[in-house]
DNA sequence: CAAAAACGTGGTCATTTGACCAATGTTTAC
DNA sequence: GTAAACATTGGTCAAATGACCACGTTTTTG
């Protein structure tokens, strides 16, 4: 499990093994069973999260009890609830399991004195939350301007591989349209 | 003009005022007309920009036409196409002037020796990018989960002193609903 | 392996929303 | 100061959407 991380690490950033190990020797080791959560809404979220294996979602409950999700992360990637782990602050959204899958998670204060030690990591990390903060822009903007076809068909671009191992309802969920219209739009679209 | 920025960092970073000045200096200040545009989608983002008065906005415009804003930045705030400035690629969106506004500009280059230079800016600077991608979470959660009228509320609850400065059609097309839709509920609203 | 839970699809219906058009009042620009 | 552009509100109508319900199938789980 560990060396799954240790090779993406590598890959990524160029480190010598030797460092990769280190970092990864700080990590705590973890296995979620299907559903389970990792992260609870309102609670604080204290540690950056390696997904090894399987497939995570980030999501918010209304208040109304509708699920919205805000990312999936499946294998080597990253999630957190940013703002609770840079600050300390509740959580807004929930983190767990779509399918059973194995985690790294690292305690910010072990995190903080990685990304000191290691310029390079510290590099690679701007580098996801770079692309974290384009990735949430256009979000931004495709919510505001697509149609819900659009939407799908974005998503079926942006994240082929995931189309299979979700569920429709959290796709739903991700694009903000209701289940029904998601079932409405692929009918459609068989049609063609 | 120029004074109006170095009171704000000061206030904001406590940095000394020679610092000050000398960040000051090296941007380059212009004055924007109404619907002036200083960033057109498709161009390269090469400066940051800060907001000494005036109102901004920050919009992109869909294959058919409508525009959608991605952010609205008064005096005293800042504001660019992230992607664009940092990696040299095209803007996905338009920054133009919704009032008559100054602002100042700084190349890219002179910005990031600065943020070397002075470790209290780069310490605000990444306050400021942090605060952009809490916000950014929160506004995707919000673009998915909230009814218009939700939407509306959370937008005056947020930007109250925004209301009186913009058109209704720019604020519906921030909220990503229509404008006809915005004004049906404002006027449910005042029956209440 | 069997029972239970979750999933995908479909139907119906009420509601919301947007597109289009018009009228009036306000602001801008020359 | 005046003409032109823009803003806000309103009406009507068609279309899109979501809520609710049901059914058959697949997947989990014990």
């Amino acid at each position: 499990m560990r060396d799954k991380f240790e090779e993406y690490i590598i890959s990524q950033t160029g480190m010598p093994a030797a460092s990769v190990e280190h970092i990864s020797s700080l990590a705590c080791a973890k296995t979620l069973k299907r559903n389970e959560l990792l992260v609870r809404a309102g609670e604080v979220c204290r540690n950056k999260i390696f997904v090894v294996s399987g497939l995570l979602r980030n999501y918010g409950v209304a208040a109304n009890g509708s699920e919205h999700v805000l990312q999936f992360a499946p294998e080597l990637s990253w999630t957190l609830d940013v703002e609770s782990y840079d600050n300390g602050t509740p959580a807004i959204s929930n983190i767990g399991a779509v399918e059973p899958s194995e985690v790294l998670l690292w305690a910010k204060a072990d995190f903080d004195s990685m990304l000191q030690e290691y310029p390079l990591l510290k590099h690679f990390s701007q580098q996801v939350i770079s692309r974290n903060i384009y990735y949430n822009r256009r979000r931004v903007m495709t919510a505001l301007s697509a149609s819900p076809e659009e939407k799908y068909e974005e998503f079926v671009r942006s994240f082929p591989k995931l189309l299979g191992r979700l569920p429709l309802h959290m796709i739903a969920s991700y694009l903000g349209i209701s289940l029904k219209t998601l079932t409405r739009l692929r009918h459609a679209q068989l049609l063609r």
